[in-house]
DNA sequence: ACGGTGCTTTACGTTGACGTAATCGAAACG
DNA sequence: CGTTTCGATTACGTCAACGTAAAGCACCGT
């Protein structure tokens, strides 16, 4: 209790995740709780992972990007060749994300185009059908 | 030929799509190409639905969603507010967006603070690394 | 002793939009 | 007349990230 390591229902209520998603995290290697018997037993260094776990899922890194990018950050400072290549997965994302966002901006912009045409439709057509009745 | 159909081939080089997509759209009931013979045949309103779908899925739209638009679309002139609840769909659909574009900016600004740091990391790190040489 | 609770494992189900054979028919070419 | 070449149908496979049973320990209080 007091040697900081979390159940994994108070890992659940930490970060709002279900225990399914705690162990298929487990099973693809992003955590590595402890066993006392059956149990898991998520360490501090558990929970700093899922931290960025969950970091990296709103940036939009898929499962596998984030254990890559995990296990070298565990690599930690052994190698900066290592930091570096992270850094330009990270960066490469960015780029990614922010062409994913211009796309976006066009698709809304031309989405609105459209709905000034709609509203002009719809405008003509209850005139029309107001001037019918 | 002239009469103003295409085949399945022929459409695919329009649009850039695979048989597979073609014959999967029209069994989701979103294309409706006639039949000669064993053969389909993809008539204009089939080139313009196409162009329709296409266009929804750069919105971001779900084959289903499409499909319900396209048939409202197709009812046409005949009630208005059909019109009306497509265009509210529509505009539902750009809130959306637009959300996910904020989100999407959120998680970019954040990971442009990760970089900076990262950068400084590397910097003293190389630092550091030159000063062991 | 017993029901309840919490945890475990194993494993199949889900969703969307197709990909990928496998097998078959017909048409066109040489 | 044989053989590539399209096209058709049917149906199983894929990918991500879990959800959802099913079945079984282990402890807890009563």
């Amino acid at each position: 209790m007091t040697d900081g390591t979390l159940t994994i229902r108070e890992m659940c209520d930490a970060f709002d995740v279900t225990p399914r998603t705690l162990r298929f995290y487990e099973a693809k290697e992003l955590l590595f709780p402890i066993r006392e018997g059956q149990k898991r037993l998520f360490t501090k260094r558990d929970r700093a992972r899922l931290k960025l776990i969950l970091r990296g899922k709103r940036f939009g890194f898929s499962l596998e990007e984030i254990r890559q990018l995990l296990d070298l950050y565990d690599m930690g400072d052994q190698q900066a060749t290592q930091l570096q290549r992270t850094y330009e997965v990270a960066q490469q994302r960015l780029q990614d994300m922010e062409e994913q966002r211009d796309e976006l901006n066009e698709a809304i912009d031309d989405l609105k185009e459209q709905l000034k045409w709609g509203e002009k439709i719809i405008v003509s057509f209850n005139a029309s059908k107001k001037a019918a009745e």
